[in-house]
DNA sequence: GAATATGTTTAAAT
DNA sequence: CATTTAAACATATT
């Protein structure tokens, strides 16, 4: 799940909903992920204030009073969920003073929390300049679709989005990055801002304060339901790096 | 019951 | 050696 919508809105609900709270009590229960013991972790974090959480790329950084920062990565199936009743599949649960929390939890047991997680110098998809954006793709012979969800470039895009945004600038998934013209460089840039913003809006709004799951009804073309595109054009699948993309004619292929 | 879905790491193949 | 590709992870849903 989770690619950086999903992950920009909870870090706003949860920073709503629990920040300036004190973490009585934290729970462990799947540490194979965790950089540090399991005790470590508690003694570090327990009776703590958490005063800020983050996301950079697609992780959250939940800050705490005294410069301690615990990364989280939801990885596949990583979920946020409230404590309203007995989570299934928890990995940690955060049990806030006056009774509230929430849990992280993750059938496959692949979330990966970190403490003090080292910073990542990789540019966030939100936080990208165009010259910047240009040398990742310049003389690239890899497909751009590739290109955009290889997070060591490019932070926060995954299989979903990526779909979405090359519809939205028009250029097909699997044009060469390194041919593509400057102008539709430029298009693409813009469709990265403006898919994954349009993405935060309609999710924080159909939210609310509520820690539920991605959200995908609004996607326009990455859905195996989609026959057609709001263009009127066929949606055509294929598979790039083993996982299924969706497109269509109207996207124009460079190579 | 087989195929599919999701991100990342690691191993294997080109 | 660099780059690409596949397998693995564990389970629910289609």
């Amino acid at each position: 799940m989770a690619e950086l919508p999903d992950l920009e809105v909870f870090s706003r609900t949860l920073s709503r909903r629990f920040a300036g709270k004190l973490l009585e009590k934290v729970e462990v229960k799947v540490s194979n992920k965790l950089n540090v013991t399991a005790a470590r972790l508690k003694s570090y974090l327990e009776t703590r204030k958490l005063t800020i959480v983050k996301r950079s790329g697609k992780t959250l950084q939940f800050h705490f009073e005294g410069e301690r920062v615990l990364g989280l990565h939801l990885m596949l199936r990583g979920e946020l969920v409230s404590l309203d009743k007995p989570p299934k599949y928890p990995v940690l649960i955060f049990h806030f003073k006056g009774g509230e929390g929430f849990a992280v939890t993750d059938m496959q047991k692949q979330a990966t929390p970190t403490l003090d997680p080292p910073p990542n110098l990789v540019n966030d998809a939100l936080d990208l300049d165009l010259n910047t954006f240009k040398k990742l793709l310049d003389g690239k012979k890899t497909v751009i679709k590739t290109l955009l969800m290889d997070q060591k470039k490019v932070r926060g895009i995954g299989n979903s989005y990526g779909d979405e945004i090359l519809y939205h600038a028009g250029i097909s998934p699997f044009s060469i990055a390194g041919k593509i013209p400057e102008e539709h460089i430029k298009q693409l840039h813009k469709s990265i801002q403006h898919v994954l913003k349009t993405a935060i809006k309609k999710i924080e709004k159909e939210n609310g304060d509520e820690l539920v799951g991605e959200l995908r009804d609004f996607m326009l073309i990455h859905s195996s339901k989609l026959k057609q595109a709001p263009n009127g054009k066929e949606i055509l699948s294929g598979k790039i790096g083993g996982r299924t993309t969706y497109y269509t004619q109207s996207q124009e292929l460079f190579h």
